[in-house]
DNA sequence: CGGCATCCCTTTTGATACTG
DNA sequence: CAGTATCAAAAGGGATGCCG
């Protein structure tokens, strides 16, 4: 561990993945490359309109998935992971092996009592 | 990415890390070793005792670190990261390596208006 | 020294209705 | 289809006082 704990930019990466629905909405657009916004909001089923429309604005805002607009009607508007973006790729899947390592850790410790 | 999000078990992972003060938490206890109340206290002064026992909890409930109490007046009360703990580094020294970059992005982007 | 209890404010999320 | 707008609930965090 070589981090200064004043100088630590865990929250900047912290600040882009937090938020209740992220880390699936990445993860879907991630496996399926460009996304429709109703298709997105059918593979998350209890997500509200407003929740995914806020988790795509803000990820768009920091360059991590890329908002396409064709004019037309009925709209249609498709998501998709930038470049950049695909650099959260390593830390999301770590964060899911040592979530699942860690609900084991967890089961482990309940049997015990 | 061979994540299905539907059994995505990011969060497991966040919900260790997330809150306002723990990863400076987490990364003193990891440069310092075994560190008391009102050392870290004093390590992050604008943390208040309550979200400081809080955290410090939630860490210990969830086998991050360890908590040991010396029963003596005044009392004495020590903090450290756990065996199990010490699996969250790599984690956290990537999120801060991304952090840090994701700063420099974003500078860049606001260079070029 | 290392807490806990209480009150209060802010931020996040949800429910619901409406629209170009 | 892909959103907005509004209101309400819940979660997170801070300030302060008290205690063994």
């Amino acid at each position: 561990m070589n981090i200064e704990p004043e100088l630590c930019q865990v929250d900047d990466a912290l600040d882009i993945i937090v938020g209740k629905w992220k880390p699936i909405i990445l993860l879907h657009l991630m496996k399926n490359g460009t996304m429709r916004f109703n298709e997105l909001k059918r593979s998350i089923p209890k997500i509200t309109q407003k929740m995914l429309t806020k988790h795509l604005r803000e990820l768009e805002e920091e360059d991590i998935i890329q908002r396409v607009v064709f004019p037309q009607v009925p709209p249609k508007v498709e998501y998709s992971i930038t470049e950049y973006g695909r650099s959260l790729e390593k830390i999301l899947v770590e964060m899911h092996e040592w979530g699942t390592r860690h609900r084991l850790h967890k089961m482990e410790k309940v049997e015990k009592r």
